[in-house]
DNA sequence: CATGAATGAGTGTTCATTCAT
DNA sequence: GATGAATGAACACTCATTCAT
């Protein structure tokens, strides 16, 4: 079916767009890597542009579906923020690569980096909303929820990164946990 | 004396790639927006790559002396940090261009973005440093250094260019505030 | 029956050669157009070059049918003659995607397009068999006959192609009739 | 100078494209004819619209110079007409390739054939402009003057082209002398 | 020091054609 | 008979880099 086609072409995208970035990733790579003709590529998607798209949509599906599995609201906002971060950071140490999209390919004034900032606002609301519902209940400091997420975001996308390059950096379960807490202590209120 | 070509080239270069990115930056572009002739950047620059490090050299040397400046080593390691922090929030959300760079072009594997991390290893090493500092007269969590400092990097230089995206964001100063007392409260035992 | 099938692919090659011309009519264009697979036009022709062929033997059929119908050899070769090129004017102006192919795909070395230079060939020459008719009676000018034929099929295509583009020109009924009556007077002996 | 090698591209570009249309005409064919390499014209013109533009607006010109030379306004329109016509039909047979572009490329709906067409509208106008004046002391039939300059125009053009398919056509002085004398009588009143 | 014309390797995209079903 | 997924050759266009002046 084609659908395996798809599958191909969406796996070797997957890395050479991470390995390369959009810019330098090479359609014709794409292609060999997949098993498959360059125009079977353009037969499925429109063009480099929306092969991206499309593969970041379906990350981004299943980073929001990872969180919001381990993060579901219960009554206790801080600890479905851990919950929420520490599958982010999981699924992020996972796979670095969609992290390298994730901070790499987000920032620029392409149509492609709209549609991609958009939808990794979608994710930051996720974690916004959280917060909201946790400053409602006293469980939080009260300052701007927006910028708290966001910083959040940060901390757990560049780590996930970063701890590629540390020396004798702790297993990817141990990061995941450190930076669920870190977080959360950083939008507890003071005792 | 040839200083003033290269600072002109320099300042297009800075708005050329934080613009468009490394790759897309087009060495026409920054020739015309320098006001010289394309031949002109090959006189003083090796080629694209060398500019490109040459500029982020330049950035990375003012962001650390503006943290060093403000981080001081003294007696508190909490307040050096909040110091610190607070510092480079300011710098980026001053140089968000910069900040993009900072997060763009640092994961691949050209070896200009080896160089480019190994820069950017520096800084985080000295948020490493003061943590570690801190962390002997148990004014920190002890937990892995090098990954809470990631975490914080990450923190602050999303931050500054994700709130350029949030509507009704507060101002840079009360940003660059949040952010520092957020990473603090994230890095704080708990008491 | 097939019959159906081809005249489908007939009509939708037609509406897509003229609007684009030969090189960049699309095939796809043309069955989608026609409702059927892209298959089923490689099913029923060789290829693109021979739909072409194909189409404009059809068309060229047409045309000469149409002329012969109503010009029809008589005792008067200069009511002959009118009649004809009045009958072909009426006809282009009529079709006027034809006479854009006529004159655009005619010129060329490739193969398809020596064969239509063939078929136009026929229909130039049974111009010039009235004219020569005509001279044998003393009814035309005594030049070159063949030069006389192709001035004339000059006058009516490019006519027909060009009154598309005037400003409030005539209704084709009397385009066709000027057309006539210039062509006539052109070849008509000084009196 | 820049001058000798825009100069080489275009004697190239023209070959080129009257040998194959506009549409399969390569670049890297003009280019390797032209001597230069493929780069070299693109740094010369935007692309192969322009380069195709600026090559037939220079034919254009050419040949309007032509005419406006031979066909300088008199006491006498016939002969204006005359001379304007015998002289178009002798560039259009000396320059055969450029009548190709004339009928193939000028009928589309692109912007580069726009543009040509608009170009030629030049063409006819002034033959029309010869025409109205005639018309204006009764020289010519009173007649649709657009209509009847598009016959003439047509009829030079396509002759032009013809000719070089009958086998013993006249030489080309002599075509033109016919083409302009047969023009003539297709507009001079009935006698 | 500075210039800008010239280069050509590199790459995204198109589309006629094929063929297994 | 008919389909449409797959193919890959072909091609326009880009842009970092060079070098004669």
């Amino acid at each position: 079916m084609s659908r395996d086609r798809i599958l191909q072409i969406f796996d070797a995208a997957a890395e050479v767009f991470a390995e390369t970035g959009f810019d330098r990733a090479r359609i014709d790579d794409i292609a060999q890597r997949a098993g498959v003709a360059k125009g079977t590529i353009y037969y499925h998607f429109r063009g480099k542009d929306e092969l991206f798209s499309a593969l970041m949509t379906e990350f981004i599906r299943r980073l929001q579906e990872e969180c919001d599995r381990h993060g579901t609201p219960t009554d206790d906002p801080v600890e479905d923020l851990k919950r929420r971060v520490e599958a982010m950071a999981r699924f992020l140490l996972a796979n670095r690569r969609f992290a390298v999209m994730l901070l790499s390919e987000a920032w620029g004034s392409e149509r492609r980096q709209h549609a991609f900032r958009s939808q990794i606002r979608t994710i930051v609301r996720a974690i916004e909303e959280v917060l909201q519902r946790g400053l409602q209940v006293g469980a939080f400091k009260a300052w701007d929820a927006g910028v708290a997420a966001a910083g959040i975001f940060g901390s757990i996308t560049v780590t996930a990164l970063y701890t590629a390059l540390i020396d004798r950096a702790p297993d990817d379960d141990t990061v995941a946990r450190q930076i669920a807490e870190q977080v959360i202590g950083g939008v507890l209120p003071v005792r």
